[in-house]
DNA sequence: TTGACATCTGACCGATTAGTCATTAGTATA
DNA sequence: TATACTAATGACTAATCGGTCAGATGTCAA
């Protein structure tokens, strides 16, 4: 295992027990049996370990969403696919979300909070995909209410996969929520989420976070990547997000120039679902 | 207003801005007006204040919550009046709730991890008696899941509620969700959360937490209390806990002895429903 | 064995923290 | 006005923080 590997575990399990601001780097230090440089020779500051221990934790876990959520569900079975996907991977990950999703810290790092609205976009859309699939004519006015309360059980569900150490039958879970979602969506008369709200509550999303982060971003990413074709294909993807310049099959050139970076890779993630290629 | 109360109230402010950690005393007496000195004049470490700011805005929240979740509901109205209530003290406590109820600072605290689960043990309690009221018949298998449901629902309404500024209908909100819980629990079959898997759950907190933390708590209380005969009722009440001596009447007068006192009152409130009197 | 190089160490730095205390300001009484 | 007392101040301390760097240690080819 690498030093960065070694030390980005011990920090979360440190940031686990104790939160971040409490936990100094003397503490990760000791608890890697290594002195206090060895850790500014793989980290130049405890803010650097921060937004890598984000992409690497956050990302994975996020991208295993992504996988989850567009996974080829058979049309019977889709939400108890769904659900089951979910929870497994919340169990898989249980520490990571445990530390990122808890903390005012991390929810104020412009890589972690837009990490977090993908994340939810990504969920929501999946969900109200899969509930048009399975309700294709008679559930407009109730979608996002019956989206909300699969968020719901979710919430609820998960934790107990997470703070729990009890051993849970997912798959018996998975079916029972599966249930409950379906005899929501059936029988649900008075909304409450509209789409007026749902409207309200994303514009201040889309717009500003995503342009001004998503250049931020991009220009992290390129002072950090050594190879000029990467950092060339950033250069021209930032532009394009500020004036619109190139057409698609360009711009997916692009994005397959950095995707094989670690270091661009998520980026490159952002992009493809900003520019929709 | 007091000095306590304006330095608990700046805090809070800070707090919810900042998080707790990254707030130094230093900050509040500039937000205050006065000196660093003054602050310790009031509290005698930056952790006392926390504890005071505990009992004060938390137990507020609590009781508030204890009140809505007994309160005397017409029968057919009982869930829209519960969601109802509940909402509106999320509302009217949203920043104190913002500010405890997320940061791992306040969870690893006794104080308040205690209060924590006084409130949930109180929710899921109530719910389980409304439960109880509307399908006295035919809910035994699955009236855990419609609480877990309910709570499901809270936690992901609530936090439009909380977090967002939109101006929302809680009427409206309350009868969608009542209408919801009724679709709930009237529909399902295939229940996840048996009567056994809560007895699981619930084994540690019951006993550990409640001897531990109690007798703590008792002690904490007679430290910081002058009247000699509230002392003595809560030394009676401490040896109480350990080794059963005295009869419910004896325990209500005792409990009435430290109820009137401001320091004692919520030592008092979890005493009796400790005792059950 | 030597020298060149990368890796690692821990004493050290300035900044900031929670908490203290001699001093001062304000106020009520005589 | 003089006295006594409380309330408030802010310079101060010791400890800890994130971060630095001169020097020790380990490694490997020549």
């Amino acid at each position: 295992m690498s030093k960065k590997q070694l030390i980005m575990d011990k920090a979360l399990e440190l940031f686990s027990e104790q939160g971040y601001e409490a936990t100094s780097v003397q503490q990760i230090t000791e608890r890697c049996g290594i002195s206090k440089g060895a850790f500014y020779l793989s980290f130049k500051t405890k803010d650097e370990l921060v937004v890598s221990m984000i992409d690497y934790y956050l990302q994975q876990f996020i991208m295993d969403i992504d996988q989850a959520v567009k996974g080829p569900y058979q049309h019977e079975s889709l939400l108890v696919e769904f659900y089951k996907n979910i929870f497994e991977l919340f169990k898989k990950h249980s520490i990571s979300v445990r530390v990122f999703f808890n903390e005012k810290v991390f929810l104020s790092k412009q890589e972690l909070f837009y990490k977090i609205s993908v994340y939810e976009v990504e969920m929501s859309q999946a969900m109200l995909y899969m509930l048009e699939q399975l309700y294709p004519n008679n559930l407009q006015e109730t979608k996002y209410d019956v989206m909300y309360c699969m968020k719901g059980f979710i919430k609820t569900y998960a934790e107990l996969v997470i703070f729990s150490n009890i051993p849970l039958d997912l798959e018996h879970l998975a079916k029972s929520l599966a249930e409950k979602t379906r005899i929501i969506a059936e029988h649900t008369t008075t909304p409450f989420i509209t789409e007026s709200l749902v409207q309200i509550m994303a514009a201040p999303y889309e717009q500003e976070i995503a342009q001004n982060t998503l250049v931020q971003l991009i220009e992290q990413s390129i002072a950090s990547i050594e190879d000029s074709i990467a950092r060339e294909s950033l250069q021209l993807l930032k532009e394009q997000i500020e004036t619109t310049t190139y057409n698609r099959a360009i711009l997916k050139g692009l994005l397959a120039n950095i995707r094989q970076h670690p270091e661009s890779s998520w980026v490159a993630y952002v992009l493809a679902k900003y520019f929709h290629v």
